[in-house]
DNA sequence: CTAAATTTGCGTTTTGATTACAAAAAATCT
DNA sequence: AGATTTTTTGTAATCAAAACGCAAATTTAG
């Protein structure tokens, strides 16, 4: 399975564009979830803020990148893992950020129990936060 | 149990407002959880902005509201239902946002379930966001 | 190499959030 | 009630984040 920038941007059927493939390498190198602003910050502004808007964007809506969502009324991004297949994707993972180093981390091995809802509730998606300290910061 | 503006803000050792009282109202009338821009609308441009940050920030010191995540990276707020003593809140309870309506509902009857989490991992607050369609949209 | 389609960068605009400070309102105390 | 103290509020200014339109640049296909 492709697990470079290149091989995904081929696979997703993406144009290969300088944008693009740093910050899938951006997100290929770290393993925690990223900001907006933590990718501004790895490409070094060498690439224009709006641009990562749409790049991010571009995707979140291929199915490249899930979203994660931050304590703090924020969003972050992680890679999706290629068990995804393209259009199904089964993220019910849960991700954890540590309080003490504020890193955001997609704990893909452990899974989401069911969650039992009301009559009548249909769920489609689902996003589970947890709060706490990551092993480094113990 | 006191479930009127004035009782809670009694019992919260805060002073009685325009501002607080009204926003109280607005949590207690409806059964929703509302953004701040949703206060601003059911306000009706009769408080100030500013005053309204400060109010929700009070509000969630105290221990009166609590934050509901959303999944454009926003925040939005609901009453804390059963008194969580000051400081020591208990809202283990789910989140679910309709993708049709947009509401976000607090499903206090709902526990989260136990969450297994890594080697390391200490848990220290939880938050889970359920998407899909409530009983109204289906 | 050329043409068509997509992507990017920039300027502008909108929106959201925070701060400082003076005015206003609430609680306290004669 | 009236004066004092403390808290809260509104205003203006500041700052950051995000969105939009358009022209220039880049990628892909022929």
């Amino acid at each position: 399975m492709d697990r470079n920038a290149l091989g995904i941007l081929r696979q997703y059927d993406l144009r290969h564009t300088d944008t693009r493939e740093n910050i899938l390498n951006g997100f290929l190198q770290k393993t925690t979830a990223l900001s907006h602003s933590d990718i501004e910050v790895y490409l070094n502004d060498g690439f224009d803020r709006v641009t990562i808007y749409r790049t991010l964007k571009t995707f979140l809506d291929k199915g490249i990148i899930h979203k994660i969502l931050d304590d703090n009324g924020g969003v972050k991004y992680a890679l999706c893992k290629d068990q995804c297949a393209s259009g199904h994707h089964h993220h019910d993972h849960v991700h954890f950020k540590c309080s003490e180093c504020n890193e955001t981390f997609c704990l893909e091995k452990f899974l989401i129990p069911e969650i039992i809802l009301p009559e009548g509730y249909q769920r489609k998606d689902i996003n589970v936060l947890v709060q706490g300290t990551c092993p480094k910061c113990n």
